[in-house]
DNA sequence: GTACTTTTGTTCGCACAGAAACAATCTTTA
DNA sequence: TAAAGATTGTTTCTGTGCGAACAAAAGTAC
């Protein structure tokens, strides 16, 4: 039975980060993947990226993507400019109310999980890492094997996004 | 960086759980909540339980319990049973149609991550479960701290029911 | 150079998830 | 026993997240 304890252990995780997002969304308005977004735009070139790039970013769906910057937009913390050269893809830009948002939010390493991380001493911290890296990996060969050709060369480009 | 690392990591882990979720809702028209539902009814006396229940097995609020109840019912998998002696309560039963369903569905130990973790070897799976183990730990002492007096209680009462 | 295919995003429908507001019922207390 | 409070669920609102269907634009083939 321990795989099942797994699950549900994984479970807990997932819903305590959850309900941080809430808090933090009640707080500021935005959620943890509305900031990681901003961070994201913060952090490009001319603060604008791609809807594509940020979805590979957060690796999530498009359609998840679009609703986050839907619910961005709305707020005007991001505005969407149909102008490149290519008219299909979308230039989303970091709006200056945005920016000051930015400001005000406290990072994300002052998230509670972060803290309580930073209180672990190294070695079990590597361990942290290497067993999500494991967990990662162990679910991540599905993926690939149920899907088409470019899945591959998606992942290997994924991999090179990992950072916030 | 290693936290916000960590926090992508377990992003990656549960996308690829519910991407696995919606896989099976697919297949068989039921998600992992629900299944998770259904067995725990399966396994209750007489096939029964109440909303509060099933809300503390699951870990989750009493409204998405609410809606989880809501869907399985609507397919008829699940009665609500107004009968018993406080009427505030709500019994929940599994309906045959409901067992019927259970039988067919692959157990939950066919689960794609089940079955890559019982790949690994003891020492290996031990050191995963630890590590989830401090995870959880780490992040529900704010719960705990965030909450009124009987959230304690509350606490090992859930600990207690931590088994599939 | 028109027709087919691919790429990029959006919209819609669904499920999950939580908070807040509410209703109904039970319990306590004054 | 009548009023105040607590408990149990539901409903409503919002956000995340996915797949399917779609539209628009770009690229390819013939």
């Amino acid at each position: 039975m321990d795989t099942t304890e797994i699950l549900i252990k994984i479970r807990k995780i997932v819903r305590s980060i959850n309900l941080e997002s809430k808090k933090i969304q009640k707080e500021y308005g935005v959620s943890i993947p509305q900031i990681l977004s901003l961070n994201y735009l913060n952090e490009s070139k001319n603060y604008q990226t791609t809807q594509g790039e940020l979805r590979k970013f957060l690796h999530l769906n498009s359609s998840t993507t679009s609703g986050i910057i839907n619910r961005l937009e709305n707020k005007g913390f991001v505005a969407r400019l149909p102008k490149s050269g290519d008219k299909r893809v979308v230039t989303i830009s970091l709006t200056s109310k945005g920016e000051k948002l930015l400001k005000q939010i406290p990072s994300l390493l002052h998230l509670q999980l972060s803290n309580k991380l930073q209180t672990l001493d190294e070695n079990t911290l590597k361990n942290v890492e290497g067993t999500l890296e494991l967990l990662v990996n162990l679910l991540e060969i599905d993926q690939i094997e149920a899907s088409p050709m470019l899945t591959i060369e998606d992942h290997l480009e994924e991999n090179t996004l990992d950072r916030i």
